[in-house]
DNA sequence: GAGCCTAGGTATACGATGTAGACATGTCAA
DNA sequence: TTGACATGTCTACATCGTATACCTAGGCTC
């Protein structure tokens, strides 16, 4: 809130004038962003539609660095962000999944819906120079030689990794789960 | 720290002693819970030996209730994340997965492989009494039909959620998805 | 037995943070 | 002209993690 009150050349106390507290402001600003969300090129198709929208909530969350610990602080949905889950679930309800479907879509989803995914906890970076980053991995490898044999062979072993191919990776394997279970006329039983 | 001081019967300083500050302890207990996870019973199969630790991250830290908001707030792996990591890894490599697809599969994973996910924004609770509830469904479904569909027709609707149940739903989704990628030699291209 | 190190505890204080409460001021309607 | 209201300011407080300086009892060395 300093810092805020700072930016705008003002007294903290100023800000309070205009919104009754911390959490309130960062409620209006996730709703702000969140209310962005357009439903994106609908072609009528659950699938196609729902990946749309998710990706959307993508390019808009990604546009504020904030927004990330921003939504995950919230304890309470805004309009729009019910507006949001709303039409995820219409986009599923119209492409004929039962509720029963729906509902658990909707929390395998819930990690993806907003366009982002907590990382995996970060394991240290591997040095820059070759040798260096060999003697490195030889060390790590002692006690690590998974995750070694996966730093060094996989596709772009070095690089940081590709986040969008990633995020897409595991949204596509959700949706496709769900369209399968859907196809087997699968039910919670 | 000056409640686990309290706690303590001692003054918060008296942690320093102990400790270089919250953040080490922090990552101090995350390391002890973790380290809890035992390789469960594993019968050569990854995707059952994969659930099964991954079940087994659930019932470890699933006995404690701020497991969640710590591993969360850990900004770097300890020698026990990175062994639970370097099993996961080493249970796909065991099955024939291929690098490329570990990689990906890890990242898809990461939401789970600690046995919690950050809950969807909590929709506000209905009203216990009936005929209140219905009202508030009826204001609700004015803006929200979808929700209100989902919330009024699933099964079990009025109950809380299974969560347990829902934890697994998206974890099969995802080994599911994996195996059938393994299958037919997927690859990132 | 004298001296001293050290592990573990205390007392005090500081800076950052969100925010309550009382007070100032400029604008505009009545 | 008056007074209400919107918008600021100033001061102060509780809470938090933690730096610094100091104390003390037990056990070691000589």
């Amino acid at each position: 809130m300093r810092r805020l009150a700072d930016e705008l050349g003002v007294t903290p106390m100023a800000i309070y004038k205009h919104i009754d507290n911390r959490e309130r402001l960062l409620d209006a600003m996730v709703d702000h962003v969140v209310a962005e969300i357009a439903s994106a090129s609908t072609v009528g198709e659950w699938k196609h539609d729902l990946r749309a929208r998710i990706l959307a909530a993508r390019s808009a969350t990604r546009r504020h660095p904030w927004m990330q610990s921003a939504i995950e602080s919230r304890t309470a949905a805004s309009p729009a962000v019910l507006a949001h889950m709303d039409a995820l679930m219409a986009t599923m309800f119209d492409g004929g999944l039962s509720s029963d479907l729906v509902h658990h879509a909707m929390h395998a989803l819930s990690t993806r819906m907003w366009g982002f995914t907590r990382d995996v906890l970060p394991t240290p970076t591997a040095p820059a120079d070759p040798a260096e980053r060999a003697r490195a991995y030889a060390a790590f490898a002692e006690h690590y030689p998974s995750i070694v044999r996966m730093a060094t062979t996989a596709p772009g072993a070095g690089e940081s990794c590709d986040t969008d191919a990633e995020f897409l990776f595991a949204l596509d394997l959700l949706l496709d789960g769900v369209e399968r279970l859907h196809a087997n006329g699968w039910s919670s039983r």
